[in-house]
DNA sequence: ATGCGCCTGTTGAAAAATCAACACGTTGGT
DNA sequence: ACCAACGTGTTGATTTTTCAACAGGCGCAT
């Protein structure tokens, strides 16, 4: 009976604490203290997580008898949907835009492996 | 002495308020009031706005004596620099990695004029 | 010109987020 | 087994955010 939170819901510090494990994969609240911006006290951080852990946003899991917490979804899925929303979001939901506006006007360097897995997907995509 | 103002910094009806400029370019407090998810009055909407403005992350403008809010930069340069952002946070800065997330597993088409461009900047982008 | 409807700006109350202090439990070294 | 250091969970105070009520201004139709 508890809401389902969207990620629109999260308050500054939840967002950055989400943000964070979505980079790390899993996280100490050690190590998110030390990530996060105008870091508080251990002891701050810690509340945000349990709140985040209460919305269902973390789950929480004893390793070695700490705590280490991660999303409640596969790590690259969540990376995925946050990206799509976020297209949804500033790009009117035109996957094309986006990517032209990741890719274009960038020193960005590709390897020929990240190259051609791109080229293909791009081929597989074209309007028949 | 003013702050710079990160988008980090921004609370969630900020952020909401600022998504919703991005993605229309300039925008009224009535149609904001429209867009925002579980919206408060317009009375409310125009207070979250002026503090946007206060912290200059908008700019308001009056048009034919009404107010209409936009960002302080052209939009597609933020919303450029907001994907960039984006890929920092959640992807550890790799946009091929993002590139990847975006384009592949999806029922995304694209025309072939985009599939063209897409695949001229990536060849553009691929190491020598 | 007058009144009506909408827009504007200010203020302070209500709610939420943020934070740190504290008490307690656990680990690990000696 | 002991102690110190560190991890945990709870609580309540402080700060920030969020919101709506209100007072006044402007444009526009009559």
């Amino acid at each position: 009976m508890w809401e389902s939170s969207k990620a629109q819901d999260l308050s500054r510090r939840e967002r950055q604490v989400i943000e964070i494990v979505m980079r790390r994969g899993k996280s100490t609240a050690r190590e998110i203290e030390e990530e996060l911006p105008e870091a508080p006290t251990y002891s701050a951080v810690r509340s945000i997580l349990r709140l985040l852990v209460e919305k269902g946003m973390l789950v929480k899991e004893k390793v070695n008898g700490r705590d280490e917490f991660k999303l409640p979804v596969p790590q690259a899925a969540a990376k995925t949907k946050a990206l799509h929303e976020f297209v949804k979001n500033f790009f009117a939901n035109s996957v094309a835009d986006a990517a032209l506006a990741l890719l274009g006007h960038q020193k960005t360097k590709l390897t020929d492996e990240e190259a051609d897995q791109l080229s293909r997907l791009i081929e597989e995509a074209r309007k028949k």
